[in-house]
RNA sequence: CGGAGUAUAGCUCAGCCUGGUAGAGCACUGGUUUUGGGUACCAGGGGUCGCAAGUUCGAAUCUUGCUACUCCGACCA
């Protein structure tokens, strides 16, 4: 992409409604503009952010043996009526009068419509286990929305449904739902530790958040530094195995939000230099809710016995809208964000830091080419402006590289390639500047972990 | 929902106390400069001062009402 020919409204100052880095800096590299209280739209650069999370977590999702479909945004009230959530909810739905007088809501969750979608269709146990997600906005009229996409009221979520024949199925579709997200956040470059978490308005017995720890984080959190550090299970993982060594490994040592911190249990259980007291932002949340909505719902199936019973359910939520911030909340430094090159916007910036020679601008073209056909998702800066400020715009938006070109390093055939994250520079030349890049970006995009 | 605050140009803000018909920097347009970490200079365009009513000869400024947004607290991906 010619950076002259795209959309890209950086800001130089801080709009002043931002409180949080991750806010400020979403706005100032031109990725989201407010609409309204909790309303944001997604601009060029956040939205190309936005689908590459969402391909990390498609992947991932579909790896694990979720399958995905689409369902709408509005709901009819009267699903809600059978679970008996329509009154439960509270103000933080947003309801809806279509013409004719029906009430509508626009969806905070969709256990009620996938529940209906699911007793339609599946009869027997033969069908199971199932898991089901899709990605689609949300709507809960938070009292207090803020931290821009962190919670705003609008926001895009991942929510998978699992169905299973009994209790000891379901908590391995749990399991292998536990796993995927572990990796899901390993590949967008985020430490994300699970905890044991209330359940809430989704309701169940069993429930991990998933918590990145950031001093912006909106929860406290307890837990041992020991998870920090702990391997990611790898792409080969047969999600067809068992599983529970691995989840088992991850919840034996201590971590817990504050909302169900055991301080005698943390303090017994974890060394005083391993424990960790700080604050976290949630990312995720996986629930085992057994036949809180089947049951009431009818979502039966025939077991190998000829007899009908509720199937047992976990639901599994990913914020996508919350997870970009996160990621910049970890990944950042004074000057701007700095991308892990799995979800980088554009994996490298092309500089021609002197538009008005010919040599520069030619080279430029030639490697803006080649960049492309190396398959380089290369965003190149060639406006006619300063190079402070091309360097500038490139810091902000947190390209993981640049490639520097102008008269002084081309007397040499030498272009510069800066890594963004250590600051470090190097010259090479112009011939091998392209394969030398593509060594190093190959290897940080993670499509396998 | 309770508490606190803000609203003046695209952004950051001054002017308001003490009423006299709107400013700065950045951004934008045209030009000069050809500048390796936001270069410098010249010229220019852009605002029913959140909305409504009131007081007044006169309101961005004073009064009242409304709306939007932000911050602190309780809830949530």
């Amino acid at each position: 992409m010619r950076l002259s020919r795209y959309f890209l409204p950086v800001l130089k100052e801080t709009p002043k409604e931002a409180e949080i880095v991750s806010h400020r800096l979403m706005l100032r590299a031109g990725m989201i503009k407010q609409e309204a209280s909790g309303l944001y739209a997604w601009l060029p650069l956040g939205y190309k952010v936005l689908r590459k999370v969402q391909d990390i977590i498609e992947q991932e999702q579909n790896r694990a043996g979720a399958i995905e479909l689409l369902m709408p945004t509005l709901q009819s009230a009267d699903l809600w009526r059978e679970s008996g959530r329509y009154d439960d909810y509270g103000k933080e739905m947003l309801r809806i009068e279509d013409r004719h007088g029906r009430d509508l809501l626009y969806g905070p969750t969709n256990e009620e419509m996938i529940t209906n979608i699911f007793r339609s269709h599946v009869k027997s146990y033969k069908d199971l286990p199932l898991n089901l997600y899709h990605i689609q906005w949300k709507f809960r009229d938070e009292i207090r929305p803020r931290f821009g996409t962190m919670r705003s009221r609008e926001f895009l979520m991942k929510d998978a449904y699992s169905f299973d024949l009994d209790k000891e199925a379901a908590v391995k579709s749990y399991h292998r739902m536990f796993v995927a997200y572990l990796r899901t956040y390993k590949r967008m470059g985020l430490t994300a530790i699970p905890m044991r978490a209330e359940t809430g308005p989704i309701g169940g017995d069993l429930s991990h958040e998933f918590i990145v720890l950031a001093d912006t984080g909106e929860s406290g959190v307890f837990c041992d530094r020991d998870l920090l550090e702990k391997p990611i299970p790898a792409a080969d993982i047969d999600y067809d195995g068992d599983l529970s060594e691995i989840v088992d490994d991850w919840t034996s040592l201590y971590a817990a939000t504050e909302d169900m911190i055991e301080m005698d249990k943390f303090e017994a259980d974890v060394p005083e230099d391993r424990r960790i007291a700080a604050r976290g932002i949630e990312v995720g949340q996986v629930f085992y809710f057994g036949e809180k909505y089947s049951e009431p719902m009818g979502a039966k199936v025939l077991n190998d016995e000829g007899k009908e019973v509720a199937v047992h359910m976990g639901s599994y939520g990913i914020g996508l809208t919350r997870v970009v911030p996160a990621i910049i909340e970890a990944c950042h430094d004074e000057d701007g964000i700095i991308w892990p090159v799995s979800v980088a916007p554009f994996e490298l910036g092309l500089i021609n830091l002197k538009t008005s020679d010919d040599a520069s601008v030619e080279t430029c073209q030639k490697l803006y080419s080649e960049l492309k056909n190396a398959g380089i998702d290369v965003l190149y800066d060639d406006r006619d402006m300063g190079a402070g400020g091309k360097f500038a715009t490139a810091d902000l938006i947190g390209l993981p590289f640049q490639m520097i070109v102008g008269p002084r390093g081309l007397k040499n055939g030498e272009v510069e390639i800066k890594d963004r994250k250590t600051g470090e520079r190097s010259n090479v030349s112009i011939d091998t500047a392209v394969e030398h890049i593509r060594a190093i970006i190959e290897p940080l995009r993670l499509d396998k972990i």
